[in-house]
DNA sequence: TTCCATCCTTGATCTATGTCACGGAGAGCC
DNA sequence: GGCTCTCCGTGACATAGATCAAGGATGGAA
């Protein structure tokens, strides 16, 4: 699949290849692939050694491990996010698999395109270093969230984070199944349906896929956002009024979609 | 306090800065503090900015993370870590409280010279990425630890990952109080308590700070620990014989003492 | 020595979460 | 319509983990 004009565009907008110069950015792309994959497409198993940085143009990927025959799946990735940028920089294996969920286009850089170019421009090295701090923070957060937190609060948060991020609407539409939205806040299923059915009683009413947050600061009281451990850019948080929700800044950290 | 000659020889082994070359490299140090702090010093608070980087010359420090009244331990670190390298790279406020658990000798590098040096030295550049890279990975491994086992696996891998970096021995320390162990694998210290309590049966006898471990192959079958999960480095890992135990690669990462 | 503080352990109890089983809603298909 | 499939919700139950309370061990400090 030949790379497009506009996708070499929107590509060059990725904060880290923004202030690559123009040369290194030419070559990065002249070893690159655009691929486009259906639904359930395993891009990469963990273990495997990775030769390549993966770019989302179009759909979503899902990053996941494996321990004993159970799955939990570590984040949700959106167009122009990058994943797999650690192991490609230490030029050793995956810690974890990538499928895609929907059906998507991927951008493939050379690995040793890549590390080449960090070490030739410094700006464009300077940039990854800045992507990879933005997803070390972004599990950091994860992180907090899992040890510090119970599933229902998990849960609130993660619908407070989608409704600023979907505009502040009074209903929301969940991006993914439920079941992969369970895996994803770190408890089964069932337990996400209790979850949703005990914030009934904080004003939220679930539809399918469409969740009505009825009364927003009543929620947001039980969930206690935290902009220490919820990323809410690009839109910044209003009310509450506790002190850590006083400066809500925007964060360049990579978004879990 | 002055950066002893011996000092500076050590820190210049760090991957990060081996291969920095000499002009940066004193560029560093120059703008640098050695202090030393006693046990229990907090340097630094969640939602902090961050104007230095900081390294581990001597002594323990604990990263930790709040929420609602509760703290969780993320990372124990010990000599020649570097740590709040990702809020420093982004020049950003830090995500985790750092404490000294022993009385600790901790360089302190200057943030913007970091910065700056990162973009006008390619090579140290890309060291840094794979320092943040390495702590990434770390991370990873964490949270598939953290979402994929209970806490009596987690513990099991923690003692089988000790006695690998000790030397195999029978008997190991344990290099922190049970409570901050408790805390770093994700549980309360009753718990740990007991979770030691369970492993009797396979072998495991505490006494103090001291773990015996006798039945390492009973131990290990529990544990089933994994390479893309555990990090064992130094050392490989012998025995066992399932498919993910044949290669341990040691891995570049960060270490959590 | 006695006192006190800290850390650890243990038991009783409660809560959160996982597991198993089942049934309904909806989509796609014949 | 009737079939089958997947996803979702729910009840009953089991287990893991947290909490509360108490007491034992240890190591200073007076």
């Amino acid at each position: 699949m030949p790379i497009k004009e506009v996708d070499l565009e929107r590509v060059r907008e990725l904060p880290f290849l923004k202030t690559a110069n123009d040369d290194t950015f030419r070559r990065l792309i002249q070893g690159a692939f655009l691929q486009r994959f259906p639904a359930g497409t395993t891009l990469l198993t963990e273990g495997d050694s990775v030769d390549f940085l993966y770019i989302v143009l179009d759909g979503t990927v899902e990053l996941s491990g494996t321990w004993n025959d159970k799955e939990t799946i570590l984040a949700l990735l959106g167009p122009l996010s990058t994943f797999i940028l650690a192991a490609v920089v230490l030029d050793t294996s995956a810690l974890m698999s990538a499928t895609t969920r929907d059906r998507s286009d991927i951008l493939m850089i050379s690995g040793e395109t890549l590390r080449r170019a960090m070490q030739e421009d410094a700006a464009f090295g300077f940039a990854v270093s800045q992507e990879l701090a933005g997803c070390y923070r972004g599990l950091v957060r994860s992180m907090k969230s899992q040890k510090l937190r119970g599933g229902i609060e998990r849960l609130a948060n993660y619908l407070i984070t989608q409704r600023v991020r979907q505009g502040d609407v009074e209903t929301i539409t969940l991006p993914h199944e439920k079941r992969v939205l369970a895996s994803l806040l770190g408890m089964t299923p069932e337990n996400l349906s209790r979850a949703f059915a005990s914030l009934a009683d904080y004003g939220v009413a679930v539809n399918g896929p469409l969740v009505t947050i009825g009364r927003p600061v009543v929620l947001t009281r039980l969930a206690k956002p935290d902009a220490l451990i919820d990323n809410h850019a690009p839109e910044v948080m209003r009310g509450g009024g506790k002190a850590r929700l006083e400066a809500w800044p925007n964060q360049p950290e990579r978004m879990t979609v």
